[in-house]
DNA sequence: GTAAATCTGTAACGGTCGATACAGATATTC
DNA sequence: GAATATCTGTATCGACCGTTACAGATTTAC
């Protein structure tokens, strides 16, 4: 077992605190104050375990995968395209929408930072974004060799539209927007699923304009 | 005329060197510093301008609205419904993903803050938001009058929806996607067109899951 | 001309930021 | 027990934040 005297606080419940604080404020909107007060702790207990405000947030972020890998797991085992993409909107508008009080509106990856004095966070946020659209895009292309979708369809496009609407969901959660009102977005989104995924061989055709 | 020493900068100018920075950086993660600098002058002249930093971002804002004030009058004009959703993504993605360098990637109304360590931005973002969906709304629904759309359809789902893409885009614009990924995203978010104006009925008899 | 008004640059304000020095408390190791 | 290691709370660090006091410069009003 490990010397010296043992932590006073639980990582994980400190974590979650802290993580309802970057989420609802964003990196730089929330304080090293803002955050010690809602985890309970001091500033030196905070260092020592994580090092800096960046690495609390890297662990936030980590722990913030962790959770949506369970979501995404499920949403990726739907047995066809169009039901991943039905599965996965819906789950985000129910998401970002949570009217439980248990998470603030929207999402850490979005929320957390956009923008900022230095482009650190919002490129991390970034690329956790993207890994989310490739997990999509590598679904999207296994249902191309099954059959699932056409060939001439567009994985990446496809991929890319579901998450953009994700995000645009997460804009829209948090100016108050509530669960009914993005689940008829998510429906409206995922209606034309069958020109969508005949959208590839036109783009070819013809190209973006 | 105005007595005393005459302004040494033009308020023009200067409100568009501050654009640009709350642009890339969000209002957080402007500093006062980062603003004289790009303004080319000196906090006493910003001040004096513009009353406070919050006041100085009002004044961008509303210099950022009179700019695409001239865009969205364009996009209500267009004589269909369809052509006006057409205009309006194929618009933004093109203007959020702006290479010519002339303006940082994204929107200011979703770049400029989503989250802060006070609402008062984000909100009155969110207001300048929802204002250019009203446009959008008002337009489609003037299209059910005309018979342009069917009157089963749900001009504020369909408005929400064109938000929800264009909010998304930009995200997807500052994280790097280049303008003919968020075309390709536009013209599949345009596909279903009829499918999604006939959404409203659908809506109606069972409702968003 | 003189007075009044406004803008300018310098220099600094109090407050808060993220981050730490330090000493006391509490554990393991021997 | 003594030695060592780690966590804890207090109190504070220098840096930067948004903001402003002040004196000099430049204009109009009379």
């Amino acid at each position: 077992m490990r010397t010296g005297r043992p932590r006073c606080f639980c990582k994980e419940e400190a974590l979650d605190k802290a993580m309802t604080v970057f989420w609802r404020q964003g990196y730089e909107g929330a304080s090293l104050s803002d955050l010690t007060k809602a985890m309970g702790i001091n500033p030196p207990s905070l260092y020592a375990c994580f090092g800096s405000k960046e690495g609390l947030f890297k662990a936030v972020l980590e722990r913030y995968d962790q959770r949506r890998e369970i979501f995404m797991t499920g949403v990726l085992a739907a047995p066809t395209a169009a039901e991943v993409a039905q599965a996965y909107l819906m789950g985000v508008a129910g998401f970002v929408a949570d009217t439980s009080g248990r998470n603030p509106p929207g999402c850490l990856m979005v929320q957390g930072g956009l923008s900022g004095g230095d482009r650190d966070i919002p490129d991390m946020l970034a690329r956790h974004r993207a890994e989310k659209e490739a997990m999509l895009r590598r679904r999207f292309e296994q249902a191309k060799k099954s059959g699932d979708l056409p060939r001439t369809s567009d994985a990446a496009a496809l991929a890319r539209y579901l998450m953009v609407m994700a995000n645009g969901l997460c804009v829209q959660a948090v100016a108050g927007a509530s669960e009914k009102e993005l689940k008829e977005v998510a429906v409206i989104a995922l209606t034309n699923w069958p020109a969508m995924v005949a959208q590839g061989k036109k783009t070819r055709v013809k190209g973006p304009a």
